[in-house]
DNA sequence: AACACAGTCAACCGCAAAGGC
DNA sequence: CGCCTTTGCGGTTGACTGTGT
């Protein structure tokens, strides 16, 4: 890469974290929360900027992250939430439990992208290939109209009708028609549309919980909060760090029936 | 088997927003 | 209000892996 680094202190690792690196970093983390990134290196023992372990920590260590492709819904969801907030990934991410904009974006650009292109639809404004070339003859550009619409749409949290969104449409294309279903049911369930669009909660994901289990100053112990055991898909990634195992974080007490108590108890609130 | 090319994804960078003083 | 520091975001890169020839 040309550019110049962030942090050209003498020192600073960069490139691909060590499972030694990462054991350090969880190990600071759960005991000390996510306090100042810029102080983190430091106290963790670690050679890195502040930056690069916030990166890691939010991109690949954090255990409420789902492992593996985007599933099909997932996908559905991605494709609408990028017609009415662009590549505004970690909006996007938000919506999607267990995911990361970083993520998304990559399955974006590496998937998502080309599927689109090859039903003929534009990924960036979510047309038809064909009208786009029409759109640009003509001296008006709309499609910047429904950016500031798309904006407008955002800034007043208001969920737009299925009419006038046409992304609805267009998702239910996306699977060819045959599994398009989902995003029709998300836009004709209100109940639904305000979860997915509340802007601050996440009902779906109990991050306040979250921040009590890393954070131990909130005064309760990880068995006390729902989380997926070690066992479960979502967290056997850290299995694969060959050089340290669940135990080392006394984090092997969940299991499901916890987890789905947790979320629902969230939901409720 | 060896090479080239394509695809994937973790990690980097610069920039802008947020917050403190 | 302006400056400085810190954090978060989105775009980009390049190492690694898979596939084709």
């Amino acid at each position: 890469m040309g550019r110049q680094p962030c942090c050209d202190k003498l020192g600073v690792k960069k490139g691909p974290w060590t499972a030694e690196e990462d054991k350090k970093l969880i190990n600071f983390i759960l005991t000390n929360g996510q306090c100042c990134w810029r102080a983190v290196p430091k106290l963790a023992g670690l050679r890195r900027c502040g930056k690069s372990c916030r990166l890691r920590w939010t991109n690949y260590l954090r255990p409420d992250l789902k492992r593996g492709l985007l599933t099909e819904d997932e996908e559905q969801l991605v494709v609408d939430l990028h017609a009415r907030l662009g590549n505004r990934w970690s909006k996007i991410a938000a919506r999607l439990p267990g995911r990361t904009d970083n993520e998304i974006k990559n399955h974006w650009n590496t998937h998502i992208k080309k599927k689109l292109l090859k039903m003929g639809i534009d990924p960036v404004t979510h047309e038809p290939l064909n009208k786009e070339a029409k759109k640009a003859e003509a001296p008006f550009d709309d499609s910047l109209e429904s950016h500031n619409n798309q904006e407008q749409l955002e800034e007043t949290n208001s969920i737009p009708s299925s009419e006038e969104n046409s992304s609805c449409s267009l998702a239910e294309n996306f699977t060819g028609g045959a599994g398009g279903s989902h995003l029709l049911g998300i836009c004709d369930d209100d109940q639904l549309l305000n979860c997915l669009w509340g802007e601050e909660s996440n009902p779906l994901v109990d991050f306040a919980s979250w921040d009590q289990f890393i954070n131990p100053a909130a005064g309760e112990s990880f068995c006390e909060v729902g989380l997926p055991s070690w066992e479960d898909q979502s967290c056997a990634w850290l299995l694969d760090c060959k050089d340290f195992g669940i135990q080392d974080f006394g984090m092997d007490c969940f299991n499901d029936a916890q987890v789905i108590n947790s979320l629902e108890t969230a939901n409720k609130q």
